[in-house]
DNA sequence: AGCACGCCGACT
DNA sequence: GTCGGCGTGCTC
């Protein structure tokens, strides 16, 4: 009786995307595990494929099934439950099941090889040797090293010797000492960390963090794992919390993720791991070189780490017996990928601990309306940190009401209140944060004349000007050119710039304050390895009295000296057409308001807006999460948006404008009428045009999600049948309307 | 995804 | 008369 085996073949196409059965040839038998890559025979040639699991009766006559071909990888690159995981992601996110798979496992590990970085390690030839003689007193000394310390490198030899490079250089060429080339790890905290100021000890935990632990620390390891939302303001201490469920976990035998929005932007919650955990920790990032991340993932799928840290993907780190996973600022939009697989890292997160049967953290100082609503239904435990560390107060928040700046005359980008309380703290010298999500000098160039705004040839928007390097940009594709000195269209000289961005945020201040330091941080400031953690550092350090940022500067920063941040307009998120704008902005201020007094001197927040009564201002003012949360549940029930229903957005792209907009229609009038799906649009996409493709969208609203992937599996089949070069996308859950 | 097989225009 | 365009069909 022969064996046989499911194979998932790994090509990305909708006619390939099934299982194939082949036979398990004697040289391949046990060898074979669910997650192991194999290589078959399709058709005229052969592809890389993924073990689906046995087979005992093909489903086809034993004649026509060819053999397993060989094994790729020795040691599997997937588990059985991460093959699993990647089928239930295919299936959630309606995405073939090669991309899925694909999606676990890092690209450079599925393709070269990449060999192990090494380096030359030296050893005494003979330790029994005379030495060097007694006058070459650097190359004693190195000697002596050598013996004490034997496998050290070069430099490191060089430095516990206290000699220069040159007496070790001697002591390879007299022959004492021998350099043996051995692999070493890439380590990719060896710079951050050092950039970074020590992290205080660990304090006690406080009386809300206790009380926290007391309800996570029984399901670590325990019979009744749980799902949490851990609701703390800002500076309330969730990270302590984190670390000392995930020590419980080590305690336990067991090993855990802890998923950050970004880690490139918060290096400093990497290097509190690195001091509590040590070289137990492995971080997984895109800033990774190839090499790096080869030995990263390597270590994590061997078990030789305890914690992976790490952003969105790290969600699927291969490690053995994983015990928690933690989510930090679980509201984070970055946690959506906006390529296929178009999963959220959250929901992964709550499905694999649930198949796994281990407890779940979800941290936040402004949850997600989803979180909200499911501690509301009892889906998720909630815990919550009321209060700051140490007695600390959260700051006043108070609005700038920006029409009535308008009235009095004043055109500045700060207002009289933000200007006085600038000038305080420079006299004071305290620092402050201004933010504006905005980057750049203007938003448009427009001619006063006839009306004429510069936009990108490749997408519906405007092109911002950038002062720095005289350019206009668009934001989306990367397209610059020179600004016009005279209208294209009239002739007139009427040129003007609209719109503030950091950079004349940056402008405003200097002139107001022209003896005061300087950092801005922006995409345009940090375009180099290194620059974040660099500026962050220097503000830190207390090198420059004003930062001016972007979002980048609204996250997680801890710095003492911080007690003014101005929200430069609270208006530009709050007035996308997307019905997250609101929340957005509640999150956005709310986090970027947290930054203010967490020192010992109390902080104080200006929120400049033209809406000053709007709710998500309001509510971010008084800091007020739950009566946000309740009063804006209420108001996406009523409009039928999520978490109240579930969402599917379909978008329809192409070069040729009248065929996308053909496609989007024939796949709603395909959808149409399907019970229990409610077709919203097509409509043009808010950017009817990116990166030269036209954009149609339209969204699948229902009750039940399964139902609304099934409708999206429909169109996807509908849109395959039209021929042309218009192609669908699905997004299941969809972050963002635009 | 590839790579076959399969029927219509400009070249030796 | 042939070389070659890329349309659609199949891969255990």
């Amino acid at each position: 009786m022969d064996a046989y085996c499911a194979v998932a073949v790994d090509l990305a196409a909708a006619g390939t995307d099934r299982p194939f059965h082949y036979r398990v040839p004697p040289a391949l038998a046990g060898r074979l595990d669910r997650g192991q890559r194999v290589r078959v025979p399709f058709g005229p040639r052969t592809v890389v494929g993924w073990v689906l699991g046995a087979v005992d009766q093909p489903d086809l006559p034993a004649a026509e099934i060819r053999d397993v071909a060989a094994v790729v990888d020795p040691e599997p690159l997937l588990t059985p439950e991460l093959l699993d995981l990647g089928l239930w992601l295919a299936d959630q996110y309606c995405c073939l099941r090669a991309q899925a798979l694909r999606a676990l496992v890092p690209a450079d590990l599925r393709h070269t090889r990449v060999r192990p970085l090494e380096e030359d390690r030296l050893f005494p030839a003979d330790p029994a040797a005379e030495g060097p003689p007694a006058s070459r007193r650097a190359q004693v000394r190195a000697w002596q090293a050598l013996l004490e310390a034997p496998g050290l490198t070069r430099t490191a030899l060089a430095e516990r010797a206290g000699c220069g490079p040159e007496a070790v250089r001697a002591l390879l060429a007299a022959g004492l000492a021998v350099a043996r080339p051995m692999a070493v790890r890439r380590d990719p905290f060896a710079d951050v960390a050092a950039a970074l100021p020590p992290e205080p000890a660990p304090a006690s935990p406080t009386p809300a963090q206790a009380e926290a632990l007391a309800a996570i620390l029984p399901a670590v390891g325990g019979p009744r794992p749980e799902a949490f939302l851990l609701h703390g303001v800002t500076g309330s201490g969730k990270t302590e919390v984190y670390l000392r469920a995930i020590a419980a976990t080590l305690a336990a035998g067991r090993r855990a993720i802890c998923l950050v929005p970004e880690i490139a932007l918060t290096p400093q919650t990497a290097a509190r791991f690195r001091d509590r955990f040590g070289e137990g920790v492995a971080v997984l990032h895109s800033g990774l070189g190839e090499g790096e991340r080869h030995d990263e993932w390597w270590r994590i799928r061997r078990g030789q780490v305890g914690v992976v840290v790490g952003a969105r993907s790290a969600v699927f780190a291969p490690l053995p017996d994983l015990g928690l996973i933690v989510l930090d600022e679980e509201h984070e939009g970055t946690y959506k990928q906006e390529e296929v697989p178009r999963y959220h890292a959250r929901e992964v997160a709550l499905h694999r601990a649930a198949a796994l049967g281990i407890p779940v953290i979800l941290g936040s100082a402004t949850p997600a309306l989803e979180s909200s609503a499911a501690a509301a239904a009892g889906r998720l435990r909630r815990l919550t940190l009321p209060a700051r560390v140490l007695g600390r107060s959260l700051p006043p928040v108070r609005v700038v009401d920006m029409r009535t700046e308008m009235e009095a005359g004043n055109r500045s980008v700060l207002s009289r209140d933000l200007h006085r309380a600038l000038g305080e703290r420079l006299a004071r010298r305290e620092q402050a944060l201004l933010f504006l999500n905005r980057r750049g000098y203007a938003t448009f160039v427009l001619c006063r004349s006839c009306g004429y705004v510069a936009r990108c040839p490749r997408c519906a928007v405007s092109l911002g000007y950038h002062a720095t390097e005289s350019r206009l940009r668009c934001h989306y594709c990367g397209y610059s050119r020179r600004p016009p000195t005279v209208c294209p269209r009239c002739g007139s000289h009427y040129i003007r710039y609209f719109g503030s961005g950091t950079e004349r945020v940056e402008a405003a201040v200097r002139e107001a304050f022209p003896e005061a330091r300087l950092l801005r941080m922006d995409v345009d400031t940090t375009g180099t390895k290194g620059a974040h953690a660099r500026i962050y550092g220097q503000f830190r350090r207390g090198e420059a009295d004003v930062l001016i940022g972007t979002q980048m500067v609204a996250k997680g920063w801890d710095i003492a000296g911080v007690t003014l941040v101005g929200v430069v307009s609270a208006d530009t998120a709050l007035n996308l057409p997307d019905f997250r704008s609101a929340e957005r902005t509640f999150q956005l201020l709310c986090q970027v308001s947290g930054r203010a007094g967490r020192g010992d001197l109390p902080g104080e927040v200006l929120i400049q807006t033209y809406n000053p009564d709007h709710p998500a201002i309001l509510a971010a003012c008084r800091q007020d999460s739950d009566a946000f949360a309740a009063a804006e549940l209420a108001a996406r029930a009523a409009a039928g948006w999520p978490p109240a229903q579930q969402l599917v957005r379909l978008v329809v792209s192409g070069p040729d404008g009248p065929g996308v907009a053909a496609l989007a229609q024939a796949v709603a009038r395909g959808l149409r009428g399907e019970p229990g799906v409610e077709v919203l649009g097509p409509s043009e996409a808010p950017l009817a045009l990116l990166r030269g493709q036209h954009r149609w969208h339209l969204a699948l609203r229902g009750a039940r999600a399964e139902v609304l992937r099934e409708a999206a599996a429909h169109a996807q089949e509908l849109a395959a049948r039209v021929k042309g070069k218009a192609r669908l996308a699905v997004d299941v859950d969809p972050q963002s309307m635009l």
